[in-house]
DNA sequence: GGTATTATATGAGCATGCTCATTAAGGAGA
DNA sequence: TCTCCTTAATGAGCATGCTCATATAATACC
C-alpha cells in the first residue's frame, strides 16, 4: 500500500482541518482523538501515524501560522525606519494576528510550548525559529554582539507570558495584550541597553 | 462512618507522604494514582475524596513548602537594611530552597500553575499569596502606590520563567537559576522605577 | 498477468485519570 | 443495647489518549 506523497499531504491536511473546526467549536480538551478521526474520515490509528500526539496537532497548527506570520513580517519590514522596540513589537503582533483564529483553544496548550519541556520536535522549532528571528532583529539593530543566552531566555519568558495572557485576554480585541506586549518589550530593550552599557 | 478530624488529617498526610516518595523516585507522570493509593493504604476513590485531581497533590506539596518559606523569610527579614531588589531576590530564593526536594518532579507540573488557567483553588492561592507578599515588599519599600495590575502581571511572568528554568537547570546547585533570577529582578525593578518616574 | 514486498490503514485493546452507586463505620437518640 | 442516620471508604467501571498486531493496497519484479 504505497500511497502518493500528495495523498498523504491531503490526509494530513484533512486532520488539521477537522481539528481546527472541532477545537474551535468544542475546545481542545473536549475534542477526542476519536472525534477528529471520524471528522477526517480515517481510523484512530491513522491519526497517530501522522501526529505523535494530540498536542502535536495544535503545535502544527501554530507552527504553520507562525511561519506565515514570519513571511508577512519580513515582507513589510523597513529595517532602518523604526526602533528595535517597535520592530520587536511588530514581529510579535504579527504572530498574534495570524494566531487569532486559534486563540480560544490555545489556552490549554500554550504552556506546553513554553520551556524546553515538550516531547515533539515541532514545538522546539517554534521556539528556536522565533528566537532566531529575534536575534537577527537585535543584531541588525547594530548590536556589537548577538544576544546572550540569558537575554534570549529572558525574552522567551516574557514572550510566553504575553502569549498566555493573550490566550485569556477578555478585552474587546485583546487590546490589553498589546499594552502588556508594549511594556514587556520596553522592559526587555531597556535591560538589553543596560547590559550593553556594562561592557 | 464519622471519622475524627485527626484521622482525616492523617490520611491526607499519608497521601502526601506516599506521593513525595513515589514522585521522587519514578517522576510525576510514571506514578499512577493507583500507585499512590496502594502506598497510602487506601482505595483509589478515597484518594479523590481528598484531592480533586492528581495535579492537586503536587500543588498541595508546593503550597505547603512555599507557606513555610514565607514564614522563614519573614523571620529573617530586616526590612530597611537592603534594597528592594535584594529583598525580592531573597524572597524567591527562599522559596526555591524549600522547593528543592521537589525540583525534579516539578518539571511537568509547574506550567499549570502559571496563568489563571488551572482548575483548583490551591494553585490560585499560590499565585495570589506570592503576589501579595511581593506587593507588600514593594509598598514597604516606600512606593507611593501599590504596584499596578500590569506590574504584577509582568512580575508573575518573570517569576514563572525563573521557576521553569530552575526545574530544568542542570548546573551543579542550580546556580544558573540564581543568575537568571538576579537579572529578572534587575529588569523588573528598573522597569518599576521607570514607571514611577513617568508619573 | 501473477506474485512478493513494503508502506500504510485499521480498530481492538491497553493504561490511567477519574466517577459514582454501593457499602461500611461510627455517633445520636431511644 | 438497639436502631437510625450521616459521612466517609470502596472498587468496578467509564472515557480517552495512545499502541500494536493484523489486514490491505500499491508497486516492483518476473
Amino acid at each position: 500500500m504505497r500511497v502518493t506523497e500528495q495523498a498523504k499531504q491531503e490526509t494530513r491536511q484533512r486532520i488539521l482541518d477537522a481539528s481546527v473546526i472541532l477545537f474551535g467549536s468544542k475546545g481542545f480538551e473536549k475534542t477526542t482523538t476519536r472525534d477528529i478521526s471520524r471528522e477526517a474520515g480515517i481510523a484512530v490509528g491513522t491519526l497517530f501515524n501522522y501526529f505523535p500526539a494530540k498536542e502535536a496537532i495544535v503545535l502544527s497548527l501554530v507552527s504553520d501560522r507562525l511561519a506565515a506570520a514570519g513571511l508577512a513580517f519580513h515582507k513589510r519590514l523597513d529595517s532602518t525606519s523604526t526602533s528595535l522596540a517597535e520592530r520587536l513589537f511588530a514581529h510579535v503582533a504579527t504572530g498574534l494576528r495570524k494566531l487569532r483564529p486559534c486563540r480560544k483553544f490555545l489556552t490549554t496548550t500554550i504552556e506546553s510550548c513554553l520551556s524546553p519541556a515538550a516531547l515533539t520536535d515541532g514545538d522546539q522549532s517554534i521556539r528556536s525559529d522565533h528566537l532566531e528571528a529575534v536575534t537577527s532583529l537585535i543584531t541588525s539593530d547594530g548590536a556589537a554582539e548577538p544576544p546572550s543566552a540569558m537575554a534570549l531566555q529572558l525574552y522567551w519568558t516574557l514572550y510566553t507570558g504575553v502569549l498566555s495572557f493573550w490566550a485569556r485576554d477578555t478585552s474587546p480585541h485583546q487590546e490589553d495584550t498589546l499594552a502588556m506586549l508594549d511594556q514587556s518589550i520596553n522592559m526587555f530593550v531597556a535591560w538589553l541597553d543596560s547590559q550593553d552599557a556594562d561592557t
